[in-house]
DNA sequence: GCAAAGTTGTGTATTTTTTACACATAAAAA
DNA sequence: TTTTTATGTGTAAAAAATACACAACTTTGC
């Protein structure tokens, strides 16, 4: 460091080298795919739209596109969830960044992935360009890219991340019936649960709210229905101790 | 597609396209940086380098480094660990991308930060360039570019993961008494434990071999000792389905 | 050799959580 | 009015988590 050299003038030349270096530095194209879980119909789907590579004409890819420069990424991947389907009050949460140099056709392509779950019927598609639309998990078949992966990565982080955080109350109607909760965690999980535990379970963590409402229009005897309780799991997060494996 | 192409060369247009569009896309500079995690002296440390950044001359940083050409991330993050520390027996997990514009003051750079939990007996350091060094986690302090968040979340992510999966076994001596166990977590959980429910715990889960041997030259009466059951374990890792939150 | 320091090893009672399981009731449809 | 279908509810048993105290063993210092 020179001594006649201000501070402002150091920190300047730090700069300058700073970005010298990155200048030099090797740099690879990077998307974003988002892996948009939604529950209808009592069966958890997936959003999928038609790849626009000519390569993979016939297979269905995640919504996913580049991350322009200077955007963060979950910046990215919420733009891209907006651009392709008009959604915008959707939380996104990242999962993995994949990197197999032979995943895209075209060359090196690094992609992170973003993973949500959420209500379908508060999410209707304006847009269906490419055949964008919701596919049933079970029937999922091949994938373009490594698109089937990403998929299965998140659904295993889905699986894990619903039996920590409640996060099944965005995908059900404001107002719920326990029947409908329990359909949304046995499709998830993929289990059949027992309806007298899964009740009491509920029950004792105190985070639902009964309304004094039926359900209506259901052919046969109607169950009450509840909403969740936002303000107290936000207070009551649990520290979590235990040894477990 | 034109009818008296050939397959192979239908194909070999396709590609040339995918390759045409890739190389079209804005394309960042990509590092990925480890935090090493390691036990010594009943203490938590990280493993970190002074920054060979001027801008950031006094700081310590990550050991890491940008990603090649046509390399995996997964490998890269080995390739550093073994180029910056001599290590390469080491089981590294993918964590978290970060992408914060202005993380590194030379301009756009993207990181993806990797994670691991060793027995720093078991890995000395060989190479102590740039005052490489294991630094105990509660007195770690700034760092450069955004490091310190980076090992906050593989932090939270090392706590989490420690309660899922017997990480632990890697950082005690291959024998070991319940002892050194209990601080191993105490030390990663930051909580202390009831020692006599912890091993209860343990002999419960039927994870740990009593090799019938004793602890030498501890200043107080010595410890049985124990290897754990890694066979055992790989066989027997639970399903965990329980609603939690 | 003896006392002090320090740590090991062990069991039980209590509470909490999980699991398995059956029947009367309500509404709609036939 | 009968059938179909799903709701709502309780208890007993088993398993897991928690709180807690004392005798035994080894080294160290006197």
């Amino acid at each position: 460091m020179k001594k006649h050299l201000t501070v402002a003038a150091h920190e300047e030349h730090l700069i300058k080298d700073a970005k010298a270096l990155v200048q030099a530095y090797p740099s690879v194209p990077l998307t974003v795919d988002c892996v948009i879980f939604g529950f209808e119909e009592n069966k958890l789907k997936v959003l999928v739209i038609k790849s626009d590579l000519e390569y993979y004409q016939n297979h269905y890819s995640l919504l996913g596109d580049i991350v322009k420069d200077n955007e963060e990424l979950d910046e990215a991947a919420y733009r891209i969830l907006k651009e392709r389907t008009g959604m915008n009050d959707v939380f996104l949460d990242q999962v993995r960044t994949f990197s197999h140099p032979n995943r895209h056709p075209g060359g090196r392509v690094i992609t992170v992935a973003y993973c949500s779950l959420l209500n379908i019927n508060h999410h209707q598609l304006k847009i269906h360009d490419n055949d964008l639309n919701w596919h049933s998990m079970p029937t999922l078949g091949d994938m373009a890219f490594d698109h089937k992966e990403i998929v299965d990565q998140c659904y295993s982080w889905l699986q894990k991340r619903i039996q920590e955080h409640p996060l099944g109350f965005n995908l059900l109607p404001e107002k719920f019936s326990l029947r409908e909760l329990q359909n949304l965690y046995e499709a998830i999980l993929a289990v059949s649960l027992d309806r007298r535990n899964f009740r009491k379970k509920f029950a004792s963590m105190d985070l639902l709210i009964d309304i004094d409402e039926m359900e209506q229009d259901v052919p046969h005897r109607p169950g009450k229905l509840y909403k969740f309780n936002f303000e107290k799991y936000e207070k009551s997060k649990r520290k979590w101790i235990g040894i477990d494996f």
